[in-house]
DNA sequence: TGCGTATATACGTATGCGCTCATACAGTTG
DNA sequence: CAACTGTATGAGCGCATACGTATATACGCA
């Protein structure tokens, strides 16, 4: 890909893209979410925070793209809309894991 | 990967480094250093900010391990010490484009 | 040693955002 | 309709951080 050829705007959608995936809070529910649809009281329970907050980051991942919603009488369901985020969350997880290794070996631990 | 089990530091140091990927300015230096290594002068008559800006944002992706950095003189030389984290943006890009292409067809376009 | 250049850092400001509380809205049930 | 449950949202607070200005530090050179 023509990296260099991105314009500012095209770096601010991506950069945007991560800074929805820099929030603990979030990736906590998407990992929740990964074994299956939940509705909102049930991440409020798992994730001991408050429901404004649980319903805020929802809302941040569903108008991202990465999460789907559906409505069952009073209940929202929430889903994983794009799979393709545990992907980068595994990147992460191998490229932070060399970085620690690397350490450990310089130090000799 | 066992996602569920990992522990709310896990998830924070992994929200850590989304966030370090999370501004344009510093996607920016990035993809200025893909194509070879460059000295801060360099990168400020590129992005047409603060010297002191680009210090700050180099000094907080080389704290990330992302950069790495070799002293000439007076110059200090900044290179991609992770080249992972192109595949980042790779999929990040597959991701967006994706979405998009979803929207126009929604739409009708 | 003194001067100029390249980079880093201290400081103040502004802005964004996560969080909570309270409340509004939506849908079900009596 | 009233009462209740489940979810979303407005208002305000506090913290983190990106930015610019000014200054400090590191290094080369005369």
């Amino acid at each position: 890909m023509n990296r260099k050829k991105l314009p500012p705007e095209a770096l601010e959608i991506i950069a945007a893209r991560f800074r929805v995936l820099g929030e603990p809070m979030r990736l906590r529910l998407l990992i929740e979410l990964e074994a299956g649809e939940r509705n909102v009281s049930q991440l409020v329970a798992v994730t001991q925070t408050t429901q404004a907050n649980i319903s805020r980051h929802l809302q941040t991942l569903t108008d991202a793209g990465i999460l789907g919603r559906r409505k069952e009488g009073l209940k929202v369901f929430y889903h994983i809309a794009d799979p393709g985020i545990f992907d980068l969350c595994e990147d992460v997880c191998g490229s932070l894991k060399q970085r620690i290794k690397a350490q450990s070996k310089a130090l000799a631990i």
